[in-house]
DNA sequence: TTTTAATAGTGTAAAAAATACAGTTAATAA
DNA sequence: TTATTAACTGTATTTTTTACACTATTAAAA
């Protein structure tokens, strides 16, 4: 038995996948392997197959090309405009992952061409692509602005320079060290390691872990990391 | 010309419509005319159509309903799990629409059997709409504690008792009326009316309305009408 | 006419949070 | 030993948020 007359369309997820690389963000595209749009440059994207959720296309996709499991992945707007695909409609579902840029290189799958962008300066994509983009960083940008969903980009040891310069990076803006230092810190979510990252000064910065219980017990609790007139104006 | 050896699915939208009458919230309920779960209480809702988006789609079958159009909508999250529909795979696209109770009330399309529920009493539904509703529900509450929304299920001219209220409803909390006042006034959100509902009480409740201008200007903005303690963890 | 009752309206002091701001420390290299 | 470079740290001020209670208005009742 099946619903009489009623049109059936494709329904695909596409993974903004972001990364973060100690200076600028990045974001994972591949060279799409087959027409239309023939090696130009393409989110990482599948058809739902019968079998699976959205949420569960996604993870596979993504593992696909990165080997990655268990990745930080949110669900943003659907794509749905009928002609969006010249081929045939296709209804995009598209997932912002953050995923530890130093964990992929590890694991290049060749078989799709993949290469890390420069946010600031992304090639020309197919489709809607780059309007997915610019929805995952608003959303973003709106999200690490009260949840530490950024952490999710770092590796396991980290500096406080570092989570700074990550902060800074993502809203463009410069923040004050002390006030900065002073926030993030009487949040908790930080274990001080005796250790020091020397790679970037001479003094070194202490690296700072993740608290993994405290996090994940205060993932959804609202925080304030960014000055008040740098956070965006919401899109979410 | 199009994509071979893909299965192509049931996407249809489910609009979530949320009232306030001045005391409770309510939702939109229609009774199913067709099988499966025929005369069981559902969500309005309906199959994309081949010309149209979603958002397109929403807002036509909320329309269908209410007979109001430009109404508030929101996409939230994709529900897409293979078996959440028995007759055939439907992914389902939740809208959550606020609209103003009192302009429903004098168009029922008496088609679809359409019933108010108090969110706090809600009839068994059909497939996955319950847990929809939750979502919408969390969705509401987190992004209302940052932005204006809730003016939408306002009349054009409410009084600040019953703004309160409406605030005091959703979050079930009591909150203080002077520091509540001196919250939303400030942000020039409302102009005062120079007459009084006198329906609640003796003295009468001064009429306010919205800037719309400066609403639409300030809609994004982040906002804080409730008390730090009171904002939801965030699904969002 | 006076009293009662019920809700609307209003201000201030204290606490908490956010901001602005600059000198000292540590370690390597010269 | 000195110079260089980035890490680290504290306080005073401002802004925001909270806590808290009495007066005003008017219709209805006495």
């Amino acid at each position: 038995m099946k619903y009489s007359n009623q049109t059936r369309l494709l329904v695909a997820v596409d993974c903004v996948i972001f990364g973060f690389d100690g200076a600028d963000y990045k974001l994972l595209l591949i060279q799409r392997g087959f027409a239309p749009e023939k090696e130009k440059w393409s989110l990482m994207g599948g058809f739902i197959q019968p079998s699976e959720s959205a949420d569960e296309a996604a993870s596979r996709i993504l593992e696909q090309l990165t080997g990655l499991k268990e990745v930080y992945m949110e669900q943003i707007q659907a794509f749905s405009t009928p002609e969006r695909d010249p081929i045939e409609r296709v209804i995009a579902l598209p997932y912002v992952a953050l995923i530890d840029i130093e964990k992929y290189k590890t694991q290049i799958n060749d078989d799709f061409h993949a290469r890390w962008y420069n946010i600031k300066s992304l090639p020309n994509m197919i489709f809607d692509h780059k309007e997915m983009v610019e929805l995952a960083l608003n959303k973003l940008r709106y999200k690490a602005a009260f949840h530490p969903i950024l952490f999710e980009l770092l590796p396991e040891k980290f500096t406080l320079p570092q989570l700074q310069a990550m902060y800074e990076g993502l809203y463009d803006t410069k923040i004050d060290k002390r006030n900065f230092t002073r926030k993030v810190l009487s949040t908790n979510l930080l274990k001080k390691e005796n250790e020091k990252d020397k790679s970037s000064s001479k003094k070194g910065a202490y690296y700072y872990s993740l608290d993994e219980e405290h996090y994940k017990e205060n993932f959804t609790n609202i925080h304030n990391f960014i000055p008040r007139n740098e956070i965006p104006v919401g899109n979410e």
